[in-house]
DNA sequence: GCTCAATAATTTCCTTCGTCAAGTATTGAT
DNA sequence: ATCAATACTTGACGAAGGAAATTATTGAGC
């Protein structure tokens, strides 16, 4: 919702997404881009501008033959407006805050010590206070990612294991604490916004964003759209079963992507009393071969399940990333020898990136759902 | 594309296809449910009655408490257009034509017995003359549907594997042999759909049909669209990997759903040397305990596949059909089994409907693309 | 039977959005 | 200086759908 309180007509909110996500571009390429008439995008465009939230930029040097006056491409005004992102975890809120490009521009965090929904109110207002500081005159949006069964649209908590959260009308709560508006979406899903909006699924129709740490996660762009499951399940790739006898899974069944995969189930496999799951990368990383071989098996169970969803959806892309571990350089080579295996015929042509989750990215992802909700509400 | 030349304003559109796929239905009610003034309904319905394929029906008996206007409910005029679908397989032409709402009107098939394009065209002609009859004067669609990988866009077959064809223009050419507006499409995505515009796929905006036989295959729609996969894959539920030491699969890895509950794989496992596939379900109907056990692995590993497709995309049905065969007193259970137990969560509730698939459903397929193109070009 | 409330459908008027076509702006080439 | 090429803007127009008033058709209460 901009300041004025209009819904943009659908040419303009167009534009204004296009713009953000596909940065300065002219108008003419614009109207070609979205099917528009040159003069649309003007009419649009103009309201924007006005409201400060695109900006010309100077004329750039000639692209084409030669003749033809210079194009002034449109810009975001990415200081236009400010975004809080918060990543609620059971034992800690981690914050950002953001630009109208889901540029960190300074973050901060802080441990909990209960997770009870009001001590954690509380200190999401104390987070939010500090973070803001200068922000705060052009911050309206707060942004909150928490693991679990989310309702997007409610802002409701339906369930969070970690935090032990049933049916908490979060974002009412939130809007409360903190004076902002406030957007709720579940953690995997708002990273898979962030990466659909500012990241490498930009553009894509198509795109998926595996997630691997003590859970395997997935969030799946079709059709443009973030899936979310008729049942409110989607995106489980780690109870995917890729080995009829393999190790039991705390979900009943058996050899499920996340049972062999999983942080818990890398440290189980290894079997060796008190090493930890660090300590089992700093073994195989010093050459501990039978070690080796459990990251090795676990890389190849991830390629294959991201194979599935390959061989599944066929999404463009796929981005395969990390709840802040360092491991990749153990995983990555079985990731991709599963994934060739697995995958049928031009499935395996999906562009595989893999790679660390910076820290704070998780908050990041909150911060982008609430950019989003700038436009499309 | 309607008689008349124009295309069909978007509110017109969704009124046909909301009548078409949801029955008699009266203008305020399509309101409500298109989000759309009751005005705009009595506007959009006018011409398509006028053209006659919309009817009003004779007004019904009373809903609501008591008072008020009768409505008069707007329904399809089902003979008002006939359409062909043709299925075509490697050694056979199975034909049919159906009425807009895709009940079959008629049927016919013819063996092929060469599968170079020519051959074809000249059989698909003499089935189509054979089909039409009195039907001709009100029939100007044509589906095909062939197995492979075929463009929809541009009618074009780029590969497929049992005629042996490569990027054959298909529309084209059908076009030149019958005089008919022709649409092709893969076969599974054709039975898809079918049966999301007339089966049990109506209304859900996530939908999955598997179909088992030689191959597994699946149809997938989500967020109310056709999965078609970047690069030209989806849906390959068939190469899902179940089983790390499962047996070889022709794609190159093991355990694919498909190498063990492929009609060739299941004879494989039979082991016995002259069993065919029927004789295999013979010998399980009548108590062979090992030959019954390949059935049981069989319809296990398909149950596998389809939690696969549950867990990730979260489809709100799953159909689950077969090309002709009658083995489903054998895998119905087996297929349940395993799908509840590599189902997660929430992922169970979705409603499984297993059955067989009736003759000519794959041309009926055919003919439910052909119409749906009347409204979505 | 008459009147009234309730619901369905239609009509009229109007707003909004985006296109079309013409015009303005700004460049390089001749 | 003129012209072609390209980017952008402007104002008139048309199509689509909404709001509200109107008409249509019923059952209930009297």
């Amino acid at each position: 919702m901009f300041p004025d309180g209009e819904a943009l007509a659908p040419a303009a909110t167009a534009v204004f997404t296009a713009v953000l996500t596909e940065g300065p571009i002219s108008r003419v390429a614009l109207a070609r881009r979205l099917n528009l008439s040159s003069a649309a995008v003007t009419k649009a465009a103009r309201p924007l501008i006005a409201m400060g939230y695109l900006e010309e930029q100077a004329a750039t040097e000639r692209t084409g033959p030669g003749a033809g006056r210079p194009a002034s491409p449109l810009a975001i005004r990415a200081d236009r407006e400010f975004f809080v992102g918060v990543k609620i975890t059971g034992d800690e809120l981690i914050g950002v805050v953001t630009d109208l490009r889901a540029e960190v521009r300074t973050s901060a965090h802080r441990r909990l010590t209960a997770t009870g929904i009001d001590d954690v109110l509380t200190q999401l207002g104390e987070l939010v206070n500090e973070l803001l500081g200068s922000f705060r005159p052009r911050t309206r949006h707060l942004g909150l990612a928490v693991s679990g069964d989310v309702d997007h649209a409610t802002g409701f908590v339906r369930y969070s294991p970690f935090l032990r959260w049933h049916d908490v009308a979060l974002r009412e709560l939130a809007e409360k604490a903190t004076g902002l508006t406030v957007t709720v979406e579940n953690d995997v899903k708002a990273l898979t916004t962030a990466e659909q909006w500012f990241g490498e699924g930009v553009g894509a129709d198509s795109f998926a964003l595996v997630t691997v740490g003590a859970g395997i996660g997935c969030g799946l762009i079709v059709g443009g759209r973030l899936v979310s499951g008729a049942h409110g399940v989607a995106g489980e790739i780690g109870h995917i079963s890729v080995d009829t006898n393999g190790p039991a899974c705390h979900c009943g069944s058996r050899g499920c992507v996340e049972a062999i995969a999983g942080a818990d189930a890398i440290v189980r496999a290894v079997g060796r009393p008190g090493v930890t799951f660090s300590q089992a990368v700093a073994l195989a990383r010093s050459g501990d071969a039978a070690v080796g071989a459990v990251f090795a098996r676990a890389g190849d169970a991830i390629g294959s399940g991201i194979a599935a969803v390959a061989n599944l959806v066929g999404p463009s892309r796929i981005v395969v990333s990390g709840e802040g571990l360092s491991a990749y350089d153990l995983f990555e080579p079985h990731i991709r020898a599963g994934f060739q295996r697995q995958a049928f015929g031009a499935a395996a042509d999906c562009s595989l990136s893999i790679r660390p989750l910076p820290f704070e990215e998780w908050a990041r992802g909150a911060a982008a759902v609430s950019i989003k909700a700038l436009v499309a509400s």
